[in-house]
DNA sequence: ACATATAGTTTGATTATCAAGGTAAAGGAC
DNA sequence: GTCCTTTACCTTGATAATCAAACTATATGT
């Protein structure tokens, strides 16, 4: 099983410098790492309300409500009143929050394509299907 | 550029799970994520100083500091004087310590495991090909 | 119509974190 | 050797993120 530690090892060094990329990336933005996270999310998923939001950033509502407050009054972020439950609220991305998701999507773009610099197409395709493979399986 | 949009978004899902995953791990412990990462780099590479340890967990010296006081107490590291540099202090994990880290491990290597199911040993070389790449380019 | 479940907010406490300032030691420049 | 600068770590005070629990309003099932 030398093969799987070492496999185990490559996921667990990608995962840190993914992190600590992130966390650099967004030091040089106004915003924290969790504000640049939430703002993520709605980005590449679109407006949900508070409960599937929160599940999907692995905080509790109460939390959210919290960070949801302060993005609502830095303007990226707006509350809308969802259409059938009047209980519920939808979260949705204002203009400005869709320029700096947008703007941080870039980003991460770039970063991958200066990975991937010395791995050929052929390659990069079975990695994608390992990728979804394994996301497959969590 | 669908396929480099493609694989950034596997990418940052891969991350997301593998963040949630580590959370949920974590929770069932009795000690917190910063002490698990912790914990989690000494053991992987070693005892180190100080400040090398906060280089690599994206922490300023003074929240080590902090950090590490809290596992002292709890017995799973100790300080110890660094034979060259009077300034320095080498941290080390302590048997309990090393125990802690082989479980952690142990789980990570059980989840590397299910994650591969449907990837076979020839897919499994180049996944781990195109990781070292990868890792080598951030 | 009533009981129970769900969505979101509020509150109080805890934890992680940083920046800035402090101490001690190392490493040069002279 | 003596000073100056840099480095390593610690301490402190403030701030941000988080949770659990209590609360309100609405939905849903019996």
């Amino acid at each position: 099983m030398a093969e799987l530690e070492r496999l185990n090892r490559l996921l667990t060094e990608f995962y840190d410098k993914m992190s600590s990329w992130e966390q650099s990336v967004v030091k040089e933005t106004d915003y924290s790492l969790a504000q640049v996270h939430t703002i993520e999310v709605l980005g590449c998923c679109g407006a949900m309300r508070m409960k599937e939001l929160a599940e999907k950033l692995g905080v509790t509502t109460g939390t959210l409500t919290v960070q949801v407050d302060k993005l609502v009054r830095a303007g990226l972020i707006e509350r809308r009143a969802h259409p059938q439950d009047r209980r519920a609220i939808v979260v949705v991305l204002t203009e400005e929050g869709e320029v700096i998701h947008r703007r941080h999507n870039q980003m991460h773009l770039t970063l991958v394509e200066e990975l991937t610099r010395h791995i050929s197409p052929e390659q990069e395709s079975l990695l994608i299907g390992c990728l979804e493979k394994m996301n497959r399986e969590f």
